[in-house]
DNA sequence: TTTACTATGTTGCATACCGCACATACAAAG
DNA sequence: CTTTGTATGTGCGGTATGCAACATAGTAAA
């Protein structure tokens, strides 16, 4: 059940030429993340990086009143960190531990001396900012446009594409910070579905059980955001050249 | 009152270095932008980069059931074609001008050229791409939990930030269109402005006459925006080191 | 001046969501 | 087994916005 931790399981370590990969292996270190744990504040000094492994970290917005939005989520596919790079030197949100598990962590400059290197990992990185800004893009349409429903779908399909099961360790109360909405609405919501057959929970547990179909009851972010990662991003393992 | 355009009103080229500058210069073609020509359509290849000098363009993402969000705003202060050097190869958003005014238009594989080089413009172009970055988080975070005054002011505010004036050509219609919202909300919103004198408005011309009121009736979001511009683009004239 | 068009103003109704209050139900700890 | 806490279910009124239909008023062309 409980897989090895191994780097190569986050997707753009992954994606490394073995040059690149091995210059890095040894100042990788295996960080367990907790739920709830909050890994940057806005406007923190980024010391470090993570590369997910099988945790889920969700990048919010928390307003001055107090109400949160979630910006976009970061799995094993991509990177914790991308302002490091960009130019901004210290974060943007926060990020806190959406779904526990694992990560690697990387010390900041040495992440930006690579980069710097404008190689084949620069290159990747870019691409998957690029990657990450549609799923912004699509999060400003979605919050705009679609029912509650429609986004809890959503949601729940992207946490799962970066998770290697059907099960969530989530909370309404949780879901409802991240859409940005009441508990209740959440609640409602999730309660159609489960009549429905699409998911299963229970205090905090969620189980998909028919992924198509919930796929059906989404709204077109998804796709949208799921196609563009998968255009970006395909599994290339270490040919990222 | 028409002033003589110049690459240098666009903040990007002024900040350049000399050197970047003058390899740049002789490929900038000055092209006027007429109000609602669509400079990119999802999805399409990027031949060109555009450097606004006095004209706006919205990224706009236009759904399956033909409504639409606007995404971002790019005026003088950034570039039009970012996911050119990110390495998404296509345009992922509608591009439309808002404003109609003037740029300098760009052959692609010369801006990628030049930024493959790793230097300062690259650098710089980055730092732009965070500040937009910025801007589509809050969007995001805006479209959940704003009102749509709240909303109307903020884009006034950026729209004006980037123009030299304090008057928009821009009717309730189109405003509705960008900011993914009724024409009678902005009809609603535009009429209690006008009649508490913050700004004025007649078929199409929008002349904001009280601007620190204006700041005080739009959510933070136009602030945070503000902000995280200035700080990561400050005014540097040819000082992009 | 007249006509036609487009922009703006207004009204009525439907609905999705919010805020609040409280009921229920499950689960872990004593 | 009981207690306590947390997660979930439900109902009620308020409000913002959506959808639709139509009135008015500037502006420009005939």
């Amino acid at each position: 059940m409980a897989i090895l931790p191994n780097p190569k399981q986050n997707h753009l370590l992954d994606a490394l030429l073995s040059t690149e990969f091995d210059r890095l292996l040894t100042d990788l270190e295996l960080v367990k993340m907790a739920l709830g744990e909050v890994l940057y504040e806005p406007g923190g000094v980024l010391e470090h990086v993570y590369f997910p492994t099988s945790c889920i970290i969700s990048l919010l917005y928390v307003m001055e009143n107090g109400a949160s939005a979630e910006i976009a989520v970061v799995g094993n596919e991509g990177i914790l960190g991308i302002s490091l790079f960009m130019g901004g030197e210290t974060t943007s949100s926060r990020a806190v531990v959406q779904s526990a598990g694992y990560a690697y962590k990387l010390n900041a400059q040495l992440l930006k001396n690579e980069f710097n290197r404008a190689g084949p990992l620069q290159r990747l990185l870019l691409r998957y900012t690029q990657a990450l800004i549609t799923q912004m893009a699509q999060t400003a349409v979605c919050n705009r446009h679609h029912s509650v429903e429609q986004q809890l779908c959503r949601w729940l399909l992207l946490s799962i594409d970066r998770l290697a099961t059907d099960e969530l360790t989530m909370t309404q109360e949780l879901i409802a910070n991240m859409l940005g909405v009441r508990r209740e609405g959440v609640t409602e919501a999730a309660g159609k579905l489960q009549r429905d057959g699409l998911i299963n929970y229970s205090r905090g547990h969620i189980t998909v059980l028919n992924r198509p179909a919930l796929e059906k009851r989404s709204c077109e972010c998804y796709q949208v955001v799921k196609t563009e990662f998968d255009r970006l991003l395909p599994a290339v393992h270490g040919i990222a050249k």
